[in-house]
RNA sequence: GGGCGAAUAGCUCAGUCUGGUUAGAGCGCCUGCCUUACACGCAGGAUGUCGGGGGUUCGAGUCCCUCUUCGCCCA
């Protein structure tokens, strides 16, 4: 029934029952109990899936994230850890807001409409609607999370770790309300933190504007500014201290354009004398700098924008400031409006193309608009500290190694962190106010009565916080802290690797690990994998509003989801980005299809020719029934285990640390997915399943043999792709005969290399194939030399001393089928024209093309290859007579130069003589 | 403004940390094959001033300096 298999894998047909049977067979729930730290056998491996939004759907980002994580996760269950892989989504506080808010929008309705709780347990319907749709998706490309254990950092239990963080910190002093200039969204409506209010470069326009001093009209400061719409909102102007331009001025008053109010000139060292003019405007409620400046100088602080963007002052006494005209524009109307006022008042000198950078929304892309207000702050540099030793003294390490300087700079330059967001939808920040008395504090249960007075309306503060305020407790919240020594946080925690890309570094990888110092005190992982970015061919992030983006599901459907993993894997070297074409999925995903293809075919040859007999283990197969190309696949077999081995790990580091020698050890996935393909396809497909060949039919020892070493290599090259490739490989493996029915590849053994009991007795039979292949390959070019018919079988001889013809007899018949040959083993070859070819050891293959033989064309063949190996020798035996070369080079440098030398001699010198031999 | 990364075959990338085979792979290209596991395949083949310049060294794709182009991060 096996040979039914059809030619071509169809991956629909698998996918989806496939997982469904892993997932209903509980192959990726994690037994704590197993962990060596619960008292059981097996080290952990505990792997947090970076959560993705609620509101998300798989991107092509995610597709990449994920398959790494997979394939870290696959691999160490394989290896026969306790594996844990622990799913969940966020809930983005200001995203899904605006999704629910754009709902509203749609009935023509705001969330103020609704009000708070309506609009809350609105927001709480559509998550539970379509919150699980991206962790449904990954289970289409094969992810292997643990989904009995998926979290949400907006449940019960991780809003309780978010409440007991916030009230620890507040306890300890680490989070305190501040009266700031932050940065604030006007569509959004809140306030977001540094890492949320990203730069863009804009082309936008250096404004040059006269101040005229008061006590002299006639005379004027000129200050450069790229707002001029803020100057309602001035102050002061400023100088340097030491400018020697503006010494006379200081003290002196300008008068404000358009207000007409007067402020002073005052010198402040943080103006840059280099820009503009040196003097700049000071509008301390609508710029971080001019702000703190305005502290220092004990000045007021006018608003003159309002949370939606508009002119527009709050405080009666600052109303006076906005002209009639431009009250209740919009910040970018506005700045139209008074440039145009301030020319006609003649107060424009000049204006200058200037680039510069502008903070915009992350969320929205609108323009942020600094604002002063109150908001929650985390004090960092306490938190900073040990998440920066963790690193520099190796618990921790970075991948690639260069993100380990942006972080020390990012850590030892730390601000605080505004944790407030105007929002309704997240965490309500845990401090209640009684207005009857004044008291206000952080709680762990909501009070009923203020402590204090006793008065019952006590109220709490109206703000949320920030989504990433509960992410960076995910290492902590998901193993259940702040639970003391639940049987999760016992067994998985610390975790091991953490794999993400390195946008976040800042935003969620840094904070996680000071939380994880603060609320544990043990680091929260030893490894953080920060992976590529997936481009289009011009290297433009894959993104919706581009349209160059690439549907993880549309590939999985047409390419089958392993096609989609061994593209993402093969091309993921370490930190690099990984280029797709969108426009063309056939030239991306095709290498991995046809892989799968492949793979599958050699399931359906190993199925047809060994049968369904049981097969013996490659233990029970005596030593002397192994055949040269049994040895030699074997061989190959055990290289391609220790290669990936190397290539993937340490999983951990050796005594919780990382030493310069084992810090940049492993996490190359490319090289572990190069080495496997190589195996399968060049080494198993093309040598040894053509060798077997002439085996498998006629029964006996040999046949027993050929059938153990093929289902062996099969089974450990299945093993060796299943974390890239799970789904094929596992259909495959269920249906390797003696299959055990119940049992999964998915946490079957890791192959382990075993050369030094069956491999090292075998080298000389190994090395018997080599040459065996040499003279297959050495017949192949000459009969594509000659243009001799496919079908031609061609008389030929094997020339070789006696030591070496044993082992061609043993494969003369091999040798004859893979290149189509009548072929005898000799001492001499017959006195008739042959086109030769040199084997390794000195012997030779004879193709007997009798008068076909084109003498002249042969020399010129030996005589071309005779030249280039004469230019090496040449190169080599300078280098071997340059004194300083022997005294300087390593000696083993010097003796394989000279090993080296020998061997070009040798084939050298047959070449020569065969040179001769044919008439030259 | 400060920092980081990249530049190797037509394309996508290994190799650079740790200097020492004739610099590799996949895709594409050329030639021949439906050789009964696979044409999503098999066999054979072509292709590189390793971005430019300078330096260190017995020896540089690899280390140092510099320039050019592209990308990213931070302010």
């Amino acid at each position: 029934m096996s040979h039914d298999l059809p030619p071509t894998y169809d991956h629909s047909a698998v996918e989806r029952p496939q997982y469904a049977a892993w997932e209903g067979a509980g192959v990726f729930t994690a037994d704590a109990a197993a962990s060596a730290r619960s008292g059981g056998a097996q080290d952990p491996f505990t792997v947090l899936m970076p959560p993705p939004n609620v509101t998300a759907i798989l991107h092509v980002g995610h597709g990449l994230n994920s398959t790494v994580q997979d394939v870290l996760v696959r691999w160490r269950r394989m290896a026969g850890d306790a594996t844990l892989w622990v799913p969940g989504t966020d809930h983005a506080g200001i995203a899904t807001q605006n999704v629910v808010e754009k709902q509203l929008a749609r009935e023509n309705l705001t969330r103020f409409d609704l009000g708070r709780e309506a609009f809350v347990r609105r927001t709480e319907q559509f998550v539970a609607e379509t919150g699980g749709k991206i962790l449904e998706q990954l289970r289409g490309i094969g992810a292997s999370a643990d989904w009995t254990r998926t979290a949400y950092t907006l449940s019960p239990e991780l809003s309780r770790a978010v409440r007991e963080a916030f009230v620890t910190l507040w306890e300890r002093g680490l989070v305190y309300k501040g009266h700031r200039v932050i940065h604030w969204c006007p569509r959004c409506l809140t306030s977001l933190s540094d890492e949320e209010a990203e730069f863009t470069e804009t082309n936008g326009r250096l404004f040059h504007l006269r101040y005229p001093l008061v006590d002299d009209p006639t005379r004027h400061l000129v200050l450069a500014t790229t707002r001029p719409e803020t100057m309602l909102g001035d102050v002061a102007v400023a100088v340097h201290p030491d400018d020697e331009r503006y010494a006379d001025l200081v003290g002196r008053r300008v008068r404000l354009p358009l207000v007409g109010l007067e402020i002073p000139v005052v010198a402040d060292a943080f103006v840059d004398r280099e820009f503009g003019t040196g003097v700049v405007k000071i509008t301390p409620a609508h710029d971080a700098n001019d702000f703190e400046a305005g502290k220092r100088a004990g000045l007021p602080m006018p608003v003159v924008i309002d949370a939606e963007g508009r002119m527009r002052a709050p405080a009666p006494a600052d109303a006076a400031r906005i002209p009639e005209a431009l009250r209740g524009l919009d910040r970018f109307e506005a700045r139209k409006a008074i440039v145009a006022l301030l020319e006609a008042a003649g107060a424009v000198e000049r204006v200058d193309q200037h680039r510069h950078s502008v903070r915009h929304c992350y969320r929205c892309d609108t323009v942020v608009e600094p604002r002063l207000s109150d908001q929650w702050f985390v004090r960092m540099q306490p938190l900073a500290e040990p998440a920066l030793a963790a690193v520099r003294d190796g618990r921790i390490r970075l991948l690639p190694e260069r993100w380990e300087g942006v972080y020390e700079h990012w850590m030892t330059n730390i601000r605080d962190w505004n944790i407030s967001r105007q929002l309704w939808w997240g965490h309500r920040i845990p401090v209640f106010y009684c207005d009857a008395c004044g008291w206000s504090a952080a709680t762990r249960e909501d009070p009923a009565r203020c402590p204090t007075c006793a008065a019952t309306t006590v109220r709490q503060d109206e703000d949320v916080l920030d989504t990433w305020f509960s992410s960076w407790l995910w290492p902590v919240s998901t193993l259940g802290w702040p639970e003391q020594d639940t049987a999760d946080q016992r067994a998985f925690y610390p975790t091991d690797v953490l794999v993400t890309a390195p946008e976040i570094l800042f935003f969620w990888v840094a904070r996680m690990i000071m939380a994880g110092m603060c609320f544990d005190g043990r680091p929260p992982f030893h490894t953080v994998l920060l992976h590529g970015t997936a481009r289009d061919l011009q290297g433009r992030k894959m993104s919706k509003s581009l349209g160059n983006g690439i549907d993880p599901l549309e590939v999985a459907e047409t390419y089958g989801a392993d096609a989609l993993r061994w593209t993402i894997v093969a091309g993921m070297g370490l930190g690099v980005d990984l280029r797709f074409d969108p426009t063309d999925l056939e030239a991306t995903f095709a290498p991995g299809r046809n892989f799968a293809t492949k793979l599958w075919n050699i399931g359906r040859f190993l199925l047809s020719q060994v049968g369904s007999d049981a097969v013996p283990p490659l233990e029970a197969v005596p030593a002397e029934h192994l055949q040269p190309a049994d040895a030699w696949i074997l061989a190959r077999l055990d290289a391609a285990v220790a290669a990936a081995d190397a290539a993937l790990g340490p999983a951990r580091p050796a005594g919780g640390r990382w030493t310069p020698e084992t810090r940049l050890q492993g996490m190359r996935l490319d090289e572990y997915a190069e080495v496997a393909r190589r195996f399968v396809w060049n080494d198993l497909a093309d040598w040894y399943l053509e060798s077997v060949k002439g085996r498998i039919a006629a029964p006996g020892p040999d046949r027993e043999a050929a059938r153990a070493v093929l289902t062996h290599a099969f089974d450990a090259a299945l093993r060796l792709l299943h974390p890239i490739m799970p789904f094929i490989t596992e259909a495959l493996w269920q249906r390797l005969p003696g299959h055990v029915e119940g049992t999964w590849l998915a946490c079957a053994a890791w192959p382990v290399a075993r050369a030094a009991n069956i491999i090292a007795p075998l080298a000389t039979r190994a090395a018997a194939f080599e040459g065996a292949r040499a003279a297959v390959t050495a017949a192949r070019e000459v009969r594509a030399e000659y243009q001799i018919p496919p079908g031609a079988v061609v008389r030929s001889v094997i020339t070789a001393s006696a030591a070496l013809r044993a082992g061609f007899d043993d494969q003369r018949e091999m040798i004859a089928r893979l290149a189509r040959l009548d072929l005898a083993i000799a001492e001499a070859k017959p006195d008739e024209l042959a086109a030769p070819a040199l084997l390794p050891g000195g012997a030779e293959l004879h193709l007997l093309l009798g008068g076909t033989i084109d003498v002249a064309r042969e020399r010129a063949r030996f005589a071309e290859e005779l030249g280039q190996l004469e230019q090496q020798l040449a190169g080599l035996a300078a280098r071997l007579a340059n004194e300083k070369f022997l005294a300087k080079a390593k000696p083993e440098v010097v003796a394989g130069e000279r090993a080296k030398q020998a061997e070009y001699v040798a084939r050298a010198e047959a070449l020569r003589r065969k040179v001769v031999a044919l008439g030259g």
